[in-house]
DNA sequence: CAATATCGGGTTTTT
DNA sequence: CCCGATATTG
């Protein structure tokens, strides 16, 4: 049988080979971390006959354990077919996973923290069948916190507060610590928060997502016997993005390595991206001093980018003060310059950007295209130019499945029926449906619920007891509430999981009330849910039980569900990390946007811009193109606004560049015309004046002249069938009125809605 | 109590 | 521009 490792380079051979102590691992851009680790994993395996499951790898996100998680299970499965020999006692392995083998834990912090806790939490003084709270679960809870206080939220937003004690929570810090550590009196009121809303979360056996590090941490530190338990069963503990790691994830890596010392941790300074959430490059920077025996090792050869591309962001990074340093180099010594096309406006830029996408696909309909840029808002842009070339793309952000009101609520319900003490899916789904449980009944709930320090579920049964004090009507709604909830809950026991779910729709009258609706927003919605019965029969069948589940929905992303056959993705620069495409577009370079003007005002946080910058620049494989606006209007403000080009952009030496010029791609007369108009626009604009052009006709890029006339019958995706009954404007900005049976008239623009002639 | 109309405020990045 | 929070009406 061939040697495995003969299918690596020599670095990452070393890294594979280097099995036993502390072992960093500096992995630049594209280097092959991923195949590193996981031959690693297989070689530990196959040569050293390590169990696998004393094998632990761990990462920031699903997509990326899933991926290692199949590569690996692909790498043995391929050994084990050159040798079939070696294998004759198949299936009678008494650690047997589900396709008949034990396997390597590969898992997300959080993921692996919950596996934990839901065994050993008890010992923290909570139950097992704890709630993960999400970030719209703790946004409500702060809410209530703020109430509580008699705070308003003028202080600070929900969402301010929220990111704060997140931080802090990171940083290992309690809320008392904060209090005393507090220099102004805002931090001391953030502090008197902090108390409530921790307070609140543990009453209603909850847990938000920092928690899941913090309380696992906390539990090892209360019990020494237990850390050391779980770090002798994973002996051998991979750790990927280590940049990325923050201090409470840092403190875990130590406690499950107390017994050893065999940590391979990858990662790469130059990609440290979440500052803002506590990662600490420290952690490292520091590897060194924490692991004394530890071997450094680095992956420099780059296996995806040609050479310009490499040399164009090395060049932006190196700029930057805290770093290691690396030299990346690879094979691919020939390829174009990294385009630089700066456009007058931001429709303009997006504009480009889709054109040059159209070409890329129109030269190889299989390449991949990322469009990338630095805040979420962004895309809207990209969206409508991709629309308007009926160019098909993915968006990556955004609203995830698991995020949908519907989905949430059918969770809420299930959660519920499983932890009557899970307040936050108290709340969401006491009254949704409407069942006659308003505001000031909730209220009473709440207020009964404080005064005799019960859960909701108790003060509800409370109220039930109390019984005719309130309205005739209300105690009935309340009761049938609490039966229903009841039902909910022995079925949970009772039926299948896809059955369970099946019944809850149909028992809570959520999928009355959306049919009753008879929209088309609706009927979307009655989609999702179904395909909610679909994922909870996949899962069901892949032997999750409900909690399991449950926990999987929670902890599932936006950028989890990339699909990598879509040809085009739009997504922001944090979610590319880890992501490759033969061409790469970078919008937006400018000053206040990347670098964003949240964090270029100290150093620290320039810098983390400036490796935001290096992480887009380097996904690119074949095809570089930076872009930037000389304008652009905000929170669709009326005017735009000039802007700066970003300082990254001058930090790439020419050498390495090409200017774009929009001439140099036309393909049709149209796209030149729409070109001189912008340059119009730009010449107005230099000379003080607002541009009054309202956009041309020509400048469409759906072809002029309308197809559209009073009395044509349309199909629209959402309303179905109507009639055409007014017609104003052209081009862009054509307005149609049109009436569709049931939903009375709608005014919309065939520019962006997807209108058909029926 | 629920459904509709109006107003004001808000965007950095996410497990 | 889009969302949620508030006021108003049925």
């Amino acid at each position: 049988m061939s040697d495995l490792l003969d299918e690596l380079n020599s670095e990452q051979r070393a890294v594979a080979e280097q099995t036993e102590g502390p072992l960093l691992v500096l992995a630049g851009a594209g280097s092959g971390k991923t195949r590193a680790i996981t031959y690693r994993i297989a070689h530990l395996i196959e040569t050293h006959r390590v169990a696998p499951w004393s094998i632990l790898a761990v990462t920031f996100t699903n997509k990326a354990a899933d991926q290692m998680r199949e590569r690996v299970a692909r790498l043995l499965a391929s050994r084990r077919e050159q040798s079939p020999e070696s294998m004759s006692g198949e299936g009678a392995t008494p650690a047997a996973g589900a396709d008949g083998r034990a396997k390597p834990l590969i898992s997300t912090f959080h993921a692996l923290c919950v596996r934990i806790l839901r065994r050993e939490i008890e010992a923290l003084g909570y139950s097992r069948d704890f709630a993960i709270y999400d970030e719209d679960d703790q946004t409500r809870l702060l809410k209530a916190c703020l109430n509580d206080l008699g705070l308003s939220d003028k202080l600070f937003t929900p969402r301010q507060a929220l990111s704060r004690i997140s931080y802090a929570k990171n940083q290992g810090i309690s809320p008392e610590e904060m209090y005393q550590t507090a220099r102004d009196s805002d931090t001391e009121t953030l502090a008197s928060i902090f108390g409530r809303y921790r307070d609140r979360l543990r009453a209603a056996n909850a847990l938000d997502f920092d928690d899941l590090l913090l309380k696992t941490v906390e539990l090892f530190e209360k019990s020494v016997e237990l850390a050391d338990s779980y770090s002798r069963r994973f002996r051998y503990i991979h750790i990927d993005e280590y940049q990325d790691t923050n201090r409470v994830q840092y403190r875990l890596i130590r406690q499950l390595t107390r017994t050893h010392h065999n940590i391979c941790a990858v990662g790469d300074e130059d990609q440290s991206i979440y500052r803002w959430r506590g990662a600490s490059i420290e952690n490292i920077l520091r590897f060194e001093e924490d692991f004394r025996e530890a071997k450094v090792l680095r992956l420099e050869r780059n296996y995806r980018s040609t050479q310009v591309i490499l040399d164009g962001a090395s060049a932006v990074v190196s700029n930057n003060r805290a770093r290691k340093g690396k030299n990346l180099w690879t094979e691919r010594r020939t390829g174009r310059s990294i385009g630089v096309y700066q456009a007058g406006t931001a429709e303009g830029e997006a504009e480009f950007v889709a054109g040059e996408v159209a070409a890329a696909l129109g030269a190889n309909p299989n390449a991949s295209v990322g469009v990338l840029y630095r805040t979420n808002a962004q895309s809207r842009l990209f969206e409508e130019a991709m629309r308007a070339r009926r160019i098909q793309y993915r968006l990556v952000g955004g609203f995830s499945f698991y995020a949908r009101a519907e989905i949430r609520d059918a969770l809420a319900y299930a959660r519920l029926a499983f932890n009557q003490r899970d307040t936050a899916a108290f709340l969401r789904i006491i009254n949704t449906p409407p069942r006659g449980i308003g505001e000031t009944t909730v209220a009473q709930i709440q207020a009964l619920s404080r005064e005799n320090r019960l859960t909701l579920w108790e003060a509800l049964e409370e109220m039930l007891v109390r019984g005719k004090e309130g309205p005739m009507r209300t105690a009935r709604a309340l009761a049938s509430f609490h039966a229903l909830i009841q039902t909910l809950a022995e079925e949970g026991k009772r039926l299948r999981m896809a059955e369970f779910f099946r019944s809850l729709l149909d028992r809570t009258g959520y999928l009355a009330m959306l049919k009753d609706q008879n929209t088309p927003e609706a009927e979307g919605r009655i989609e999702n849910l179904l395909e909610l019965v679909n994922a909870v029969a996949a899962a069901e069948e892949a032997g999750e039980n409900l909690t399991a589940f449950l926990d999987r929905a929670a902890l599932v992303s936006d950028t989890d569900d990339y699909d990598e056959r879509a040809r085009v993705t739009l997504m922001t620069l944090h979610s590319a990390k880890g992501l490759e495409f033969d061409s790469v577009f970078l919008a937006g370079l400018e000053e206040g946007l990347l670098p964003h003007k949240m964090s270029m005002d100290d150093d620290a946080g320039l810098e983390e811009e400036r490796r935001l910058c290096y992480v887009g620049m380097t996904r690119a494989k074949d095809r570089l193109v930076l872009t930037a606006s000389a304008t652009r209007r905000f929170w669709g403000e009326e005017g735009r606004r000039n802007t700066h080009r970003s300082r990254f952009l001058d930090e790439i030496p020419d050498k390495f560049t090409e200017r774009l010029s929009s001439s140099g791609r036309v393909e049709t007369n149209w796209q030149g015309a729409f070109n001189s108009r912008e340059s119009v626009e730009q010449f107005l604009r230099t000379t003080g004046f607002e541009s009054r052009l309202k956009p041309s006709r020509i400048s469409a890029p759906i072809p002029a002249g309308s197809k559209w006339r009073r009395g044509n019958r349309v199909r629209h995706p959402k309303y179905g069938i109507g009639t055409v009954i007014a017609c104003e404007g052209e081009g862009e900005t054509e307005k149609l009125t049109i009436s569709f049976p049931g939903y009375g008239a709608k005014k919309m623009l065939p520019h962006f809605a997807t209108l058909e002639k029926a």
